[in-house]
DNA sequence: TCTACCCTCGCAACCCGGTTGCAAGAGGGT
DNA sequence: ACCCTCTTGCAACCGGGTTGCGAGGGTAGA
């Protein structure tokens, strides 16, 4: 919780109570969310607020981004205190399965060398599967 | 255009008129090519029998989706015979400048080892950047 | 040939995640 | 206390994707 204030006036976001509340949920998810995850994590907080809260906090790289594919954006907090290179872009899993988003942290995305005059900013690696837990269940396809 | 009904029929996708307009225009897309650019491209054609057209076409691994993160789902015709194996899976490029996809055909997708459980079908992997295009032309982000 | 059936297609309506305009509310500086 | 700015909630909107339904057209069997 104090983390939370101190990591936003780092980055030079202004504390507010919804922010405090945004960015505590995202650092006590055990993986990614949505903008809909918080939705229904903050009951009391309006969709828009949040939406704003995390397009002011990918801004100030307080969060970023990730595009699984599913059809809803996830997000994370950032780990670093700087900015997101593309050496710290990390690979994801997506569950076709449950339909959770996994950070594999410890496996940093890998880096194709692109044809000439192609300029990288970002990297998008997601392997879509199956996670541990539904194989164990024999949760099918 | 005999092309694409040989094609179809390989694959065992019964063959109509809207089947070979919309493999056609695939196959001559410079790239890829969403539901969208689709639609205008035929527009004769009701963009929900282009949906259920590409429907069908990832069902039968006529075509295959790419999720680019840019909010559509882009569309391209399948190399091989059979279906599409993790390391028939390349790179794609998206301009974040021009908005379009490219296909980096030569460029496999990497593979990186996953954690104890984890079962992989498929990857994407995404890499978003300004296209050489767009640099030389010097529009900026 | 006639009929019954199934597949395909167009239309319209819907769904849902994301996004925006606006007005009220809260907070900080003077 | 006052003003200005930032923040928030509400409601409406947007666009890609998706679905229900009924009409059209081809096909197989009688």
């Amino acid at each position: 919780m104090e983390n939370c204030i101190e990591r936003l006036e780092k980055k030079g976001v202004r504390v507010t109570s919804i922010r405090i509340l945004v960015l505590n949920a995202l650092m006590n998810a055990s993986g990614t969310m949505s903008l809909g995850d918080l939705e229904s994590a903050l009951e009391t907080v309006d969709k828009s607020s949040i939406f704003r809260t995390l397009e002011l906090f990918v801004k100030k790289h307080v969060v970023h981004a990730i595009d699984d594919g599913s059809g809803s954006v996830k997000y994370e907090v950032c780990e670093g205190e700087d900015e997101c290179t593309l050496a710290d872009m990390h690979t994801h899993f997506y569950c076709e399965s449950c339909h959770r988003t996994f950070c594999l942290k410890d496996i940093s995305a890998p880096i194709v060398s692109l044809p000439q005059g192609f300029q990288a900013n970002s990297i998008n690696y997601i392997i879509k599967g199956i996670c541990p837990e539904c194989r164990k269940y024999g949760v099918s396809f």
